[in-house]
DNA sequence: GTGAAAGCGCTAACAT
DNA sequence: ATGTTAGCGCTTTCAC
């Protein structure tokens, strides 16, 4: 058993009396070698512990197989789920991940992408949100030609391919649900300013509030970061403006448990005084106190299916653009009910 | 402008009128070209739009500045933060991380670690737990001389680097801000058999335990499996056996907040009738009901170090081998105080 | 079904 | 300081 990588393709033709070319066959699993050629082969592979160099076939084929991911900080259980997806997707499929950039410092991320391009990746998987206004490295990136496919990250007025979660109707199915447990003063908290997500689901909650035949007043909106301390700030000053909610929609579930930590403070009990809906459902919310009612979104779907857009787009580059939104789903628990009854 | 990467090295040497080898040199920033060589060539680069192929140079050079990275479900936290803390350190110094998979199933992993070799990878990391005790394809590895590195996995008797985090000193802090609060019936609920962390961490409790002159009672040890549930179930198991618990190590936050909930539900209130204390602050124990009192660990460190130790493996293959442990800090939250006054 | 020749885009090891 | 030659280990193309 000779040491790793040092045996080459015409090591492997001497031993099995072939040429180099046969045995590129037999590794590439082509039909046009006889079985008993194939066998040989196979046998002095194993006997030299010979394994394929994939840097001199890419070379060679120019094919990679290699994706590059960028993603956001790593904290955020959102694209932790998606790069999850991704992942067993891409390797389904033969592909492998560059992790291009956590993205400390977003001006960096031209860099990152040259860098992936240099390493000949075959597309980029965006897997963070769009809170940057400068996107010119992406834009550049599509005028190239290069397959991209994001999640959570749009370009107005661009053809872009885009994996996300229907941020409006997961907003009004948030909201909805305490609409129709009867609540009239519904505030919310928002997450951070600029993000799409944050939009769409305040798109929702006015779509809900008119169904009910609720005005939208935008004294019970506050806007949050998508911190636990600013979950907790945010119901702080709705508390001290509109002494009069009795449900909360927070953006996000760590929003969702700073409020409701901020309630338990102001001695509000949850929910018999004010009913709170989450975002996400991370593993916390349903160990949160009380647990947590909040919107469920298909991350690792997310995750997955972009990757499948994506290697589809190397496959076919003329497939047409395209942006998928997947559901998402409601899930009840404790922490929203029926409002205090009230004189009509 | 061309398109990406059609451009090669000579296209940029006939530009420029020098030999490819002179580009060569500038792209490497070698220092014996001419300042006025160095130019033309630079402005042909830039004229031209070229990237260097790292695919041809890998090839050519026999490096490819890439890492492999085994890693466990992407919702542990604390790995989670180590491969956030890996990827840095790796940029920062020239290297990239292939994704080399998340675990689905453990038996895959010598299918994936060969998949990184082919490519080419110089060093792999394995940011896993040890919960496998098939290592045949890691000693494999060792004994082809791989650079490996691992954090939080331990092979017995193997000469192999490892970062990890202090954790039979972590235990004793958390058990030991129980002691001294006079706590004399500390329970403990650990997490998945066979985890080096758990006998660490489960050994540090009782030298906490033995220094306050207390004995073990293996009666207020109960097993969970990391999860919310398990800690909550293991709580409800342990009060029921011994009611008489003042306080509880949970030897991660998840089970702590599990153990919280039951003992709300049991009517206990924390810290009065009982203290808790967890392990990791994950960012939900600073919102947990009540804060958490926690073991904070330096995970961005662990991975951070981790990559540095095994550029350095690569760098020189003759490093001896060795285990490095951060050590972790105590922070304290309102979900420990005194134990109830009892007549001694 | 198999092989020979050429080359992928670059760097190493020599030249000069 | 710069150029020449010879590969890196494989696939592609075209013979036969």
């Amino acid at each position: 058993m000779l040491s790793r990588s040092r045996v080459t393709i015409s090591q492997v033709a001497k031993e099995a009396g072939v040429s180099t070319q046969t045995v590129s066959r037999v590794i590439n699993d082509r039909p046009d070698v006889s079985p008993d050629t194939r066998r040989r082969v196979q046998a002095a592979i194993a006997r030299l512990n010979y394994q394929p160099n994939a840097i001199a076939r890419s070379l060679a084929s120019r094919r990679t197989r290699t994706l590059g991911l960028i993603t956001a900080d790593f904290s955020d259980y959102f694209f932790t789920q998606v790069i999850a997806g991704a992942e067993v997707e891409a390797r389904q499929r033969g592909y492998f991940f560059m992790l291009g950039s956590t993205e400390r410092n977003v001006q960096d991320e031209p860099e990152y992408i040259r860098l992936l391009t240099e390493r000949q990746v075959e597309g980029i998987l965006f897997a963070r949100p769009s809170t940057e206004p400068d996107v010119r490295h992406l834009v550049g990136l599509l005028e190239e030609g290069v397959p991209v496919v994001t999640t959570a990250y749009h370009l107005p007025g661009k053809s872009l391919t885009v994996v996300d979660v229907d941020n409006v109707d997961g907003g009004r199915k948030a909201t909805r649900c305490l609409t129709q447990a009867g609540h009239r003063r519904i505030g919310m908290i928002t997450g951070s300013p600029h993000w799409k997500s944050v939009t769409d689901r305040s798109e929702g909650y006015r779509l809900a509030l008119e169904e009910a035949g609720l005005s939208c007043d935008e004294s019970l909106v506050e806007s949050g970061d998508w911190s636990y301390e600013s979950g907790y700030e945010g119901m702080l000053r709705l508390l001290g403006r509109c002494p009069d909610v009795t449900a909360v929609f927070s953006q996000n579930d760590r929003m969702a448990i700073g409020a409701m930590r901020a309630l338990r403070e102001a001695g509000r009990a949850i929910p018999e005084d004010v009913s709170v809906v989450g975002y996400d459902d991370v593993p916390a919310a349903a160990y949160s106190h009380p647990p947590l009612t909040t919107i469920r979104q298909p991350m690792q779907e997310v995750g997955a299916l972009a990757t499948r857009l994506l290697i589809e787009l190397i496959d076919k580059p003329d497939t047409e653009r395209r942006e998928v939104l997947l559901t998402t789903e409601l899930i009840l628990r404790e922490s929203c009910g029926a409002p205090v009854p009230q004189h009509t």
